[in-house]
DNA sequence: CCTTTCACCTGTATGC
DNA sequence: TGCATACAGGTGAAAG
């Protein structure tokens, strides 16, 4: 559900308020949160500790707060992972945590930084030496957003491979921040079927396709990046973060803002995947009789990106 | 090496 | 009422 503009909106929010300031305290509530690291609850605590945190990052969904500007805490928000920035001077009394807090940390400026996650996808990480690319996610690309994200160069890796193209817009190693909500939007804005086989792509299709999904995210960083002024870091874990002006993802039975034909939903890959069947057709070749060339040429190996 | 499937999680909604 | 099931879906390990 958090998507890139979500995660986005966190990271600035935890610039604004855990940038510059030194970790005091950290409880470890539920260590299933840790999961992903090899540190106990015992050692992660001791491993924040009086560090000083520094401008947050960000990769994709992914996002990092550097310590002491070396070592760093990597956050992925799974489904439902949440950053709150609470008062403890003013909660903390008789307060009990949130229900589904995970980690807290005290700030020395009295403010506590909690990651509430309701389902336990998310995970927080301590990563030595990790403050400019924390290594458990060398193997992440770029996201549209990066300076080093070269979209051409994504296109041709794109076509190189042997899927189809919304299964390549979530490979998060290919391209990184799109996830199931903003794929299903940039194939639509792009009027392509998202069971088109990459290889059958043009390269101006390919490029459309990305160029649709950085567009589509941008205008919803735009959208809901100018929403929080709270002590909330603004994150909600179900209703919708933003006012996102979706065209078709859960918008099944709904006309299409196009052409009027009712979206349709289809199951994929234990999920959903919205899409209008007018706007978006597949190429009509199915491998029966007079096929589609076949495809053979690999200009290169699929190249590494990040 | 490349692609696909599945386990990991919990709260809510729905069917019998 | 109670129980079972579907659904939401990002990630990485494992399988193909």
């Amino acid at each position: 559900m958090p998507e890139l503009p979500e995660v986005e909106v966190v990271r600035a929010g935890l610039a604004r308020f855990v940038g510059g300031r030194r970790i005091v305290t950290a409880r470890v509530l539920d260590p299933r949160t840790l999961r992903r690291g090899p540190l106990s609850a015992e050692a992660f605590t001791e491993a924040l500790v009086d560090r000083l945190c520094g401008t947050p990052r960000r990769r994709g969904k992914y996002l990092w707060i550097p310590l002491d500007g070396t070592d760093a805490l990597l956050a992925h928000l799974g489904m439902s992972g949440q950053f709150r920035i609470d008062d403890h001077r003013i909660t903390d009394r008789g307060a009990q945590p949130h229900r589904h807090a995970r980690v807290v940390l005290g700030l020395d400026d009295g403010h506590q930084l909690a990651f509430i996650d309701q389902r336990l996808f998310g995970s927080l990480t301590i990563c030595p030496g990790g403050a400019e690319l924390p290594q458990p996610i060398s193997h992440i690309a770029p996201d549209p957003f990066d300076p080093d994200y070269r979209l051409n160069d994504v296109a041709a890796h794109m076509r190189a491979r042997h899927t189809t193209v919304k299964r390549s817009l979530l490979d998060q190693s290919m391209v990184s921040g799109i996830g199931n909500i903003y794929a299903d939007e940039a194939l639509w804005r792009a009027r392509i079927h998202g069971d088109h086989p990459t290889e059958l792509m043009s390269t101006r299709r390919a490029r459309a396709v990305l160029r649709s999904a950085g567009e589509v995210m941008a205008e919803a960083l735009h959208a809901g990046g100018t929403s929080f002024d709270s002590l909330y870091v603004h994150v909600n874990g179900d209703s919708g973060y933003f006012s996102r002006a979706l065209s078709v993802y859960g918008r099944e039975g709904e006309p299409c803002r196009r052409c009027g034909r009712s979206i349709v939903r289809e199951s994929f890959m234990n999920r959903s995947s919205y899409f209008c069947p007018r706007c978006q057709r597949l190429p009509r070749t199915s491998g029966h009789g007079a096929a589609a060339p076949r495809v053979v040429t690999r200009t290169h190996s699929a190249r590494k990106i990040g």
